[in-house]
DNA sequence: GTCGCACCATACGCAACCGTATGGATGGAG
DNA sequence: CTCCATCCATACGGTTGCGTATGGTGCGAC
């Protein structure tokens, strides 16, 4: 199988990488040993390395998008979308680390504007949720805000952890930080 | 002022790279030229990086040890202790972004042990709190861990946002986040 | 004074990558 | 068949950084 490397197949390893290992780890030589070609073959596709970056965090901010949608559109009251949602993002953390570092590394590779945009919606949606839940507009930005911390923190937290700090694989957080968000 | 550059000095530096860029950012060469001296001079002292890798991390461990203490030792009932230690944490975060990749690069520098024992330290210093404010100590534990990751999350989300998420800036967040760990 | 040791500078080899240069291969249009 | 555009492999030069080898230099002991 001699599968043609087109510039979509590219993107696609490239974001694979990125998600499991985040953005530094989207490296053009590795790559394209893993894909079985070379070099060559990647910059006849791209102009650099720095370009690839930007049509992986393209394909990221649109799937990002997509699910925001399909979540978004589950039905049932804010508290059990919210819920739902935490959950989800729970389970949705292994073997996704790639986040973890995207707000240092979106720096340095200079696609910090797609991530800004992606955090603004996840923390838009989560203070929609909170006001169709009776909270105060500005109380609830700032809960979404710290939410999304929240999820930001625990996937730093999940990376790596060996063994110790137990208290991490409680299956029990997902409540207790749901619970947190909606206090009143 | 040809000072001697001993090997404190060294992990001084190193220290300080660390604690604005990261542990990636402590590089040898570079460090040196910063000191105005050779490679020549580093690999007497040490030898190789991850020994002074391991230094600056036994530093760190040591300098978070002693500031957990004070803090502890800050006189108060629990819930103004808490709040102080939110505040603190808040107002300590700018150049001070190392820690926002440590959880990944301790993984790859190989000290992750040390970042583990400090994050469970972080986490019972808050459990103990909440502990005292006649929490389940079961469910402390969770919130402390929860809100060790706000702490970590608020830290991702404050590097490079260069303007965009303008909530992120908000001075009530800290107040926020700080009701959130103590709902009931 | 000179010997030796602590300390450092220079130069080297090695590896991982980025980006470029250049020369095939392959396949469809004419 | 031939020509040209796609597409790719190989080879190269440049950079950054690690670790080593080796040769000073200053300075206290004697």
């Amino acid at each position: 199988m001699v599968m043609a490397t087109g510039r979509d197949e590219w993107v696609e390893a490239a974001y694979e990488r990125f998600a499991e290992h985040g953005l530094a780890a989207v490296r053009v030589e590795p790559l394209a040993a893993a894909l079985g070609t070379t070099k060559g073959s990647f910059y006849w596709h791209f102009s650099s390395r720095a370009e690839l970056i930007a049509a992986v965090m393209e394909r990221w901010e649109e799937r990002e998008t997509l699910q925001a949608i399909d979540v978004a559109e589950a039905s049932g009251p804010p508290a059990e979308r919210l819920a739902a949602l935490f959950q989800a993002v729970a389970s949705r953390a292994r073997g996704r680390q790639g986040e973890a570092t995207l707000y240092v590394e979106a720096v340095e590779e200079g696609v910090m504007a797609a991530v800004e945009r992606v955090s603004q919606r996840r923390i838009d949606y989560i203070a929609g949720l909170l006001v169709e839940l009776g909270l105060d507009p500005q109380e609830a930005q700032r809960r979404g805000v710290v939410c999304l911390a929240m999820v930001l923190g625990l996937q730093q937290l999940g990376t790596g952890t060996s063994g110790s700090l137990t208290a991490v694989r409680d299956p029990e957080l997902a409540r207790t930080a749901l619970a947190m968000a909606l206090a009143v």
